[in-house]
DNA sequence: GTCTATATCTAGATAGAC
DNA sequence: GTCTATCTAGATATAGAC
């Protein structure tokens, strides 16, 4: 179908040089069609972002029912590697999906319905959350320290989040590799041994 | 003067909505004049984003080489805190630099010149070994476990820019609290403490 | 659904008076 | 250095034939 490959391609131009920066002569071009023949499947420019905006916030809302699903069961620590691996690979292996989503997440265009964005912020308190009742369980078992859960929770995210913009700035890394490494020393900080 | 009114009007704007979608005309009215005057003090849009890039580059050097002598002759994991605290809240008292800079690292304008560029990532560069070796030391004596520095080195940054990125995303959560927290959670770790 | 042709608008940039 | 007036290019979007 036409309407899905116009999307391929704006995903992935939108991904590059953002909304204002892509122009409808070039994905149209892209596409292999004429511009005015993109207003037979989507009335504007905007309706067209926001379908694709609608397609990956389902795509990552996947990724972390997956990636929880996957760790149930697991003890805390590992659960929440599970997932830091799981979210970190898939992005891996959609760098343009992973550009897109935090190009809207930090910068959305300015006439960006604000509606549109909700669900995608609804979706992150939810998986915030249960990633703060993984971290009390993992108190409850003992596996982490008595710290505040929520607090963990954030650094955690801060750590996936700091994760995946690198990912996008440094495309070259082998970041396959580099995952495990980041979450190592993000799990196994040690002056904690010296009992202070 | 006025070129300093106009590149104080058009940070602020290349900050919330990005370089394509800030006008000139914007700039011009905000900054009380017209249009055509911004071309009596830049030479065009670009240079105009630029005289700026080199600024906010200038600042963000500024705020490292500021933290780096700061923490000087401290303890690793006393130095890397400060550090850490000390750019953390550089940026919470000026979000639009903030913005503008991680758009520019993220996302630079597609036309936008490589060479403008490059002093900021040979700069990052720079830190990165310097942070790196800040790590090297804490593990000579005995503060970190002995693992890799740099790739310590790298969870950091992630975590610092995981940070950043919530502070813009989030700008009315309470992060000279949350700085603190965050960095905690980072550090004190505990699963090693189970000696595995 | 796709095209050609066109409308409409707004952007960056320039000319030239003061 | 600032202004009014204008140019030009490129953008979104529409009309209407096929």
């Amino acid at each position: 179908m036409t309407a899905q490959k116009i999307q391929q391609v704006a995903l992935k131009l939108f991904a590059e040089k953002g909304y204002d920066a892509t122009a409808l002569s070039e994905i149209a071009t892209k596409t292999g069609i004429k511009k005015p023949s993109i207003y037979a499947h989507f009335p504007g420019k905007m309706e067209l972002f926001l379908a694709i905006v609608k397609n990956i916030s389902h795509d990552y809302q996947a990724c972390w029912t997956d990636a929880l699903e996957q760790s149930v069961n697991l003890p805390a620590d590992k659960q929440l590697e599970l997932i830091f691996f799981a979210v970190g690979n898939h992005y891996i292996n959609s760098r343009d999906k992973l550009s897109f989503l935090v190009r809207l997440w930090l910068f959305p265009p300015a006439d960006c319905a604000t509606e549109a964005l909700d669900s995608l912020h609804r979706h992150n308190e939810v998986i915030l959350n249960k990633v703060t009742v993984i971290f009390q369980q993992g108190i409850k078992d003992k596996i982490f320290a008595p710290q505040s859960p929520s607090d963990m929770a954030q650094a955690y995210f801060c750590m996936l989040d700091g994760y995946l913009a690198r990912v996008i700035r440094y495309p070259n890394f082998d970041y396959k590799r580099a995952i495990s490494l980041i979450w190592q020393s993000f799990m196994f900080n040690p002056p904690i041994c010296n009992n202070n």
